[in-house]
RNA sequence: GGGCGAUUAGCUCAGGGGUAGAGCGCCACGUUGACAUCGUGGAGGUCGGCGGUUCGAAACCACCAUCGCCCA
């Protein structure tokens, strides 16, 4: 093995072996246990969201896998209608060509190609991090089977009435010509003015004033409405005013809806672009006026100078025409939310037109049901409360897109515009006996990209063929995903699942924190803050790094502020910390919270551990390079090891049920660094290198660092999969274990027989005893390398025993150069002490210690025993404790009072005696 | 407006009715044959505030303050 840790030098040459050898496939045995990834974007490449939660799937896929379980984390993408359509039109335009002078038929053709020679650089990105996906089950939303459970699912929800067409107001995005769902467009507050504008009424008696923050909407106002209580307008309810500029009548209506405290309680109505008003427009039977073509600029149903304006340039004029007329009242500074599409960032318009839509509500009531149940369960719980909220106030789903790239919905008209649903026109002709000669036009619309995400857990496994994988692998065990897109995605899978294979789509759903970035910002392109995990895996050069961040922005002003912030942070750019570092880094951070900064810190800490770990195995390796079969006979260290292994197996095995990655791998760092590294390798050198100990006890603590050491890669194996990989086929075969691939290894269980409580206490004192010298020797300023001798008073037979047995230990790892037992009568010489229990462990002073610095040691150490002690006794002076605390909690207290009282008596024994060589 | 969350060491965070924890950072000492990507020792906290429940609260409850997220 290498002097160092080099994980480039590692990672990918193992990786490859994997998957060459197709370890990531399902075993065929055991009980099934199943994660479907959530599909990324085909058009995306690797951010930290994804690595974290691709971290915590392989963690417990490698775990379960481990465990013998029948696994399968099964991967894919989606097709991204409108981000990889705005790809390809992207590039067509530097072609100087269009979408539409392609035409539909080749521009899909061209979307294909670019998938399949551009499209997916996330799979390769995935492999870097270890991810033990099945490849040979990659699936895409478009491929044709998953194509064909979308248009199954289509037709089948269609017949039972549960989706439908219809001509409502939707989220339009004016700029990529497509309709949007509630969850695609954003509302951020914006600064915006309120703009209010004098109605005259038609009877000639003055005029209301209405306020609006989109001018130009008041072209399609059909009404104004007033609260049915407010005094001021309560008599005017019934007449009309003159819309200016349109010169059209319009009704003075009373609506609950009119908040009166809210501008000047008088609202304009504009049903055809306005949610609110859409709804007020229906109660009061209202026309529907649509001012806007597909670009949002004005139609020609309004009056001529208005005709082929773009929205804003509209509200321009409109309020100066308002203006001229003398009807503009006032203009106000306002603050208002403005809605925009998650992809273009254009203002969305609510619009008219024929969109399909689910009925939502009947599927969301079983999908509540599960959870409510109890069948599925969200980590940590409280999310359910998230789902629940939106789950009861869902709206019904608008699944249509004006897109070329998608499914194309399977719906065909004639020319009567009669609308038929099937899976292909020759069942429809058939199922509505239609003649040949009737021309059927299919619906241009492609489907909502989440429509086929929704059934990604049963569509990846062959349905609607009842296959055996479906058999096996659903529901699957899990869902990993991020709060983010748990309306999106998380209850879009459950609803469809439920409805379509009759049972949930998983049975937990794990929701993880959301990756930040040093100052808890979220990571952005916009933002240039952004850290691809690729570099922290391989390094990068602060060059590389900026040009980066900057490439990526919108915003040049921001250019100067990210370059400094950049280089400030990184002025070395990042270091290569590998994989294995970044997991481990990930996994420790995959705690509760909903937030989780990166901090850069972490991974060199844990890029540190991994060295750390090389090191130790090298360590192992070098001292059992001729193993025979002799007799072994174990030290208390030996049996130490095993029993603290042991209980580490325990608590991450718990971890891993509750899904706290972050503690196991803290009770695998603790045990790895602090247990196994710094106690019992430093307790075997002494036995593996004194001429005094016997073949059998070498032969028993070899056996003991491979045995230690082999069964420690395995449990770590899941977090950190490729140093554990390669140390583990050096080591096996001096564990006399077969096998090609640690990952195919069971995972570690707990074992009775390495339970030692004995000699978990035992080498306590040793540990103990050791503190106790470095402690004297740290405060003292003795040098590590001088020999100590040591005097040993009030010892018990236990104590004597323990010292005469570890006499060696002591020596070496302690650095005693000899410990002697004082009888009863004997009087020590002055000292510098350490206390363990009832005995007394003397550092002779002569010409060693500073009997000054030692009195200041040990009264600092009384001050601190003396503050827990009147703690202590404060409890066990008041009645209320006595009589109300559980007996054993009280006993407990007593007893720790009286320690304290021993140890500061003890201390002031010594104290007295230093104070008398002045 | 409705919902959810956070506040613990200089920083990043665990914990959780009975002794306040880790990593990083900091200070001192130290290359002894696994590792300076290291070792040994040390310093450092009224657990946001005010009440309540309790024998006992950092933890449970209520309110407040500050910060944040989601939905309308």
């Amino acid at each position: 093995m290498d002097k160092s840790y080099d994980p480039n030098n590692i990672e990918q040459r193992q990786y490859r072996r994997w998957e060459e050898n197709g370890y990531f496939k399902p075993s065929g045995n055991g009980e099934p246990y199943c994660i479907v990834i959530p599909p990324p974007n085909v058009t995306g490449t690797l951010h930290m969201g994804h690595a974290f939660q691709d971290t915590i799937m392989d963690a417990l896929i490698r775990y379960h896998r481990m465990q013998g379980r029948n696994t399968l984390w099964q991967p894919g993408m989606d097709h991204a209608g409108i981000a990889t359509q705005m790809v390809v039109e992207r590039q067509l335009n530097t072609e100087g060509l269009s979408r539409k002078e392609l035409g539909r038929e080749k521009f899909v053709k061209r979307v294909w190609k670019w998938k399949n020679e551009s499209g997916g650089l996330i799979c390769q990105q995935l492999r870097r991090m270890g991810s033990s996906v099945d490849w040979s089950r990659e699936r895409f939303t478009m491929d044709d089977d998953l194509s064909a459970a979308v248009t199954e699912v289509f037709v089948k929800l269609h017949e039972e009435g549960l989706i439908y067409r219809g001509k409502r107001l939707v989220n339009w995005d004016p700029v990529l010509h497509t309709a949007l769902s509630d969850l695609e467009v954003l509302s951020t507050e914006e600064p915006g003015k309120l703009w209010y504008f004098r109605y005259p009424l038609v009877s000639g008696n003055g005029h209301l004033v209405v306020a609006t923050t989109r001018p130009e909407t008041m072209l399609g106002d059909s009404a104004v409405a007033v609260h049915p209580e407010d005094q001021r307008y309560k008599d005017l309810i019934g007449e009309e005013v003159l819309l200016p500029l349109v010169e059209r009548k319009m009704p003075i209506i009373a609506d609950e809806y009119v908040d009166p405290e809210f501008g000047t309680g008088c609202v304009k109505i504009t049903p055809a672009h306005d949610f609110n008003d859409y709804e007020i427009g229906k109660r009061h039977d209202l026309p529907q006026y649509n001012i806007f073509d597909d670009n949002a600029a004005i139609n020609d149903t309004v009056p001529q100078p208005y005709r082929g304006l773009d929205r804003f340039v509209a509200r321009k004029k409109v309020v100066e025409d308002l203006d001229a007329l003398g009807l503009l009242d006032k203009i106000e500074d306002y603050e208002t939310k403005i809605p925009r599409g998650d992809r273009s960032t254009a203002v969305v318009e609510p619009y008219l037109t024929n969109q399909w839509y689910v009925d939502i509500k009947p599927l969301a009531r079983a999908a509540i049901e599960a959870v409510e149940s109890g069948k599925i369960k969200f980590v940590p719980e409280n999310w359910s409360k998230t789902y629940y909220e939106w789950m009861y106030n869902i709206q019904d789903w608008c699944i249509s897109r004006q897109l070329w790239w998608g499914h194309r919905i399977p719906a065909w008209y004639d020319s009567d515009n009669n609308i038929y649903v099937g899976r292909n026109e020759d069942e429809i002709r058939q199922k509505h006996e239609l003649p040949a000669a009737l021309e059927l036009r299919r619906d241009d619309d492609v489907l909502d990209t989440w429509f086929s995400s929704a059934l990604w857990p049963f569509s990846t496994q062959g349905w609607p063929k009842q296959t055996a994988s479906l058999k096996s692998f659903y529901p699957g065990n899990v869902l990993v995903t991020g709060f983010d897109i748990i309306f999106f995605w998380v209850a879009r899978m459950i609803m469809m699942g439920l409805k379509f294979m009759d049972d949930v789509p998983f049975h937990e759903v794990y929701i993880h924190g959301l990756i930040r970035d040093q100052d808890g910002q979220k990571m952005s392109k916009s933002k240039g803050n952004v850290l691809d995990p690729l570099d922290l895996i391989d390094g990068v050069d602060l060059d590389t790094l900026l040009e980066k961040r900057l490439s990526g922005l919108m915003q040049d002003h921001l250019k100067p502020k990210i370059k400094a912030s950049t280089r400030q942070q990184f002025p070395d750019g990042i270091r290569a910390y590998g994989a294995d570092a970044l997991r481990f880094t990930f996994a420790s951070l995959a705690t509760t919270g909903r937030d989780i900064r990166f901090d850069l810190g972490r991974i060199e800490g844990y890029k540190n551990f991994c060295n750390k770990l090389w090191n130790a195995s090298r360590y192992v390796l070098m001292n059992t390079e001729n193993p025979d079969d002799g007799d072994t006979k174990f030290s208390t260290a030996d049996r130490w090891i095993r029993a603290r292994l042991n209980h580490t197996i325990e608590s991450v095995h718990q971890h891993f049920a509750a899904y706290r990655l972050d503690l196991a791998a803290q009770a695998m760092h603790e045990f790895t660094w602090h247990e196994f590294c710094d106690w019992y390798l430093e307790l075997s050198k002494p036995v593996l290198q004194s001429e005094q100990t016997s073949d059998a006890e070498k032969r028993g603590t070899r056996k003991t660092l491979i045995e230690v050491l082999e069964t420690l890669l395995r449990l770590l194996h899941p977090l950190i999969p490729f140093i554990t990989e390669e140390i583990w086929r050096e080591l096996a075969p001096r564990a006399m274990v077969d096998g090609e691939t640690i990952m195919l290894q069971p995972f570690p269980q707990s074992m009775e027989a390495w339970r030692d409580d004995k000699a978990e206490s035992e080498m306590n004192w040793v540990m103990q005893f050791i503190l106790g010298i470095r402690q004297i020797r740290g405060e003292m300023d003795i040098s590590p390398r001088k020999p100590l001798p040591v005097l040993l008073q009030n010892a018990s037979d236990n104590d004597r025993d323990l010292a005469v047995r570890h006499e060696e230990l002591l020596a070496k790892v302690g650095r005693t150069e000899s410990v002697r037992l004082l009888s009863a009568d004997q009087e020590p010489p002055p000292s510098a002490t350490a206390l363990l229990g009832e005995m007394r462990v003397l550092v002779p002073l002569e010409g060693i210690i500073d009997i000054k610095a030692e009195r200041a040691r040990l009264t600092k150490k009384q001050t601190g025993l003396r503050t827990d002690l009147g703690k202590s006794r404060g409890k066990l002076d008041k009645p209320d404790f006595v009589n109300n605390a559980p007996a054993e909690v009280v006993t407990k207290e007593k007893e720790r009072a009286r320690e304290l009282e021993g140890q500061i008596s003890k201390l002031q024994e010594q104290l007295e005696k230093l104070e008398n060589l002045d």
